[in-house]
This record gives C-alpha cells, structure tokens and sequence, in this order.
DNA sequence: GACGGGTGCTTGAGCTTGTCAACCATTGCC
DNA sequence: GGCAATGGTTGACAAGCTCAAGCACCCGTC
C-alpha cells in the first residue's frame, strides 16, 4: 500500500464497474417492459408465472417479495390485457389461482427472449473471457 | 449444437447470473437508502452531486435521466434534510446551483463506502478469480 | 431598445408502484 | 358450533415519474 496511492482491491473495482452495466440495465428494462406495453412489475411477475402451473396469487407476492394487495393491482393489469386469469381453486374457495393463458405465454415466451439477450459489452468479449466470465460467475453465485 | 441439449453460449449463462446478482442488489438498494433516511432516488441523487462541484438542477436531472420536474422533487427532500442547498447562480438569475452541504457530504461519503461494499458472493472468491473478473470487466466495460 | 424564441425551474394533473390497516369470505381446528 | 388464521380485495397514503403549462429570465435580431 503506497502513501498516496489508494489500492482498490480487484473484487472492489469488479464491483463498481458491475454498478454500471446495472445502471444500465435498469434502463434497458423499462425500455423493453415499454416495448410489451407492461411496467416493469408487470414484466416482472408475468416473467415469474409459468405457463404450466397455476399458482395463488399468495405464491406470487412471495416470489415477488412485495405485499399481496400490490399483487392485485399488478394482476388486474395483466389481467386486463388478456395475460393472465384468475380462476378459482377448487379445494380452497378463498385462494385465486393464477393461469397464463395462451396469448400470455406468447408474450412471456417473446419477453423472456428479449431479456436473455446479452448487453452489447458483454458480448464483444473473446470467447476466452466469455468463458472465464461464466466459470467464475458459477463459483461465486452457482 | 446437439439434437435435445440447448446449448447456451457462455456469455449467456454469465449474463443470466448476473441477473441474479442484480435482483439481490436491487433490494440491497433500498435497504440502504433506509438506513440513511433516504429514498432510493434520493440516494441515487445526493451519491451523483459532487460536493465540491456544484451543478444545476439541470445538469443533475440529465445524470438521472429523468425529467427536471422530476428533480424538484428530489432536490426538495434532500434540502428538507439538510443535504443540499439550492443557491442562484450569479451570471444566469434563472438556474438554482445545487451545493452540497456539510452535513450532505458526510453523508454522502459514509453511503458511497457502504455502497462500495462488495457483496458476499463476489468477497468470497478466490485473490485469482477476483483479480480476473476485475480484468475481463474492464476489457468489457472499461 | 424592444420584441420574440429558447431555456431553467416549478407547479399541477395523472398514472403506477408500494405499504399498511381494515374488511370479507372461507377454512380448519378445538 | 365457535373461532382464530388465512387469501384476497379495498382504501388511504407516500413517493416516483411524465407531461403540459406557466413564470422568470437570457439572448439574438430588427
């Protein structure tokens, strides 16, 4: 550590320039949320509803991480677009089960897509990098 | 490219972990933000504004991207709390030059320090893996 | 020097997210 | 049957964000 030379630990400079392709990434996802005509919740919780499994609106504000009244709110948005509906539970008439229907998993499907497209930045790596990038990826967050 | 595997490109998967970091980072946000009595676009706003450098409402409203109106908003919590102040500028009696206050420059340093905490996952790889991410990031986004 | 377009900021309307508290219907246990 | 707990909705409220309108001011031009 010299006098005047700050030393930044490497994990420190990786994280901050991880702050910028977040900044913008939080761009890119309003714009592509904007592109499917939702908000970015809305993206979000059609992203998490799987097509196959119907699930209580309860599962989805867990997944969430968000109140069950903001669920309401969300769904009654896609709901009004033809995304999702709510049905009803057979063995639990209190509980609303959550179904894409077949428009929504075109969209989820096109929306999901979109997402996994790798930025720009990332993908003018070498191949070497890419792979490294990942490897070390999977050992930190795997 | 086998029959039934769907091979993902490297990047990819590295672009999909990444989006794991990121929602976790996201709620990290907003806890911090509370921590320091700050929503999260205030923080975003106050860790922007240099305190030795003062700028207009202008300036600060395009470093957000977001509309200036919008700024106003922002701008009136923070001097609500003592962070900033608005002054007017001498040569043009319409802009407010935003000044960081003493009180805003502590507070701002002790947020940056803790934003700049890297994150466990990423702490917890090895001198090498760190050292390498911290490359290829550059090489990415440098 | 006065006019007029462009600019910086604020205000207000309107929408969305998000939380909390209150409420209703229903369930399941005692 | 009674009653606490649960799933979902509603309403009140705070905040972010955008747009349109307005105000004060700058600056070029005639």
């Amino acid at each position: 550590m010299a006098e005047a030379v700050k030393r930044r630990a490497p994990a420190q400079e990786a994280w901050e320039l991880l702050g910028k392709l977040f900044g913008e990434t939080r761009h890119r996802i309003v714009r592509v949320s904007a592109e499917f005509g939702l908000t970015p919740p809305q993206l979000f919780a059609l992203r998490t509803l799987e097509p196959d499994e119907p699930v209580p609106m309860r599962a989805l504000a867990t997944a969430l991480h968000c109140d069950s009244s903001n669920v309401t709110g969300l769904v009654d948005g896609l709901e009004a677009q033809g995304l999702v509906e709510r049905h009803g539970a057979e063995h639990d008439r209190r509980v609303r089960m959550l179904v894409v229907t077949e428009h929504g998993a075109q969209v989820r499907s096109r929306l999901i897509e979109v997402m996994r497209e790798v930025p720009p930045q990332l993908a003018s790596l070498s191949a070497e990098d890419q792979r490294a990038l990942r490897d070390i990826l999977r050992r930190a967050l795997g």
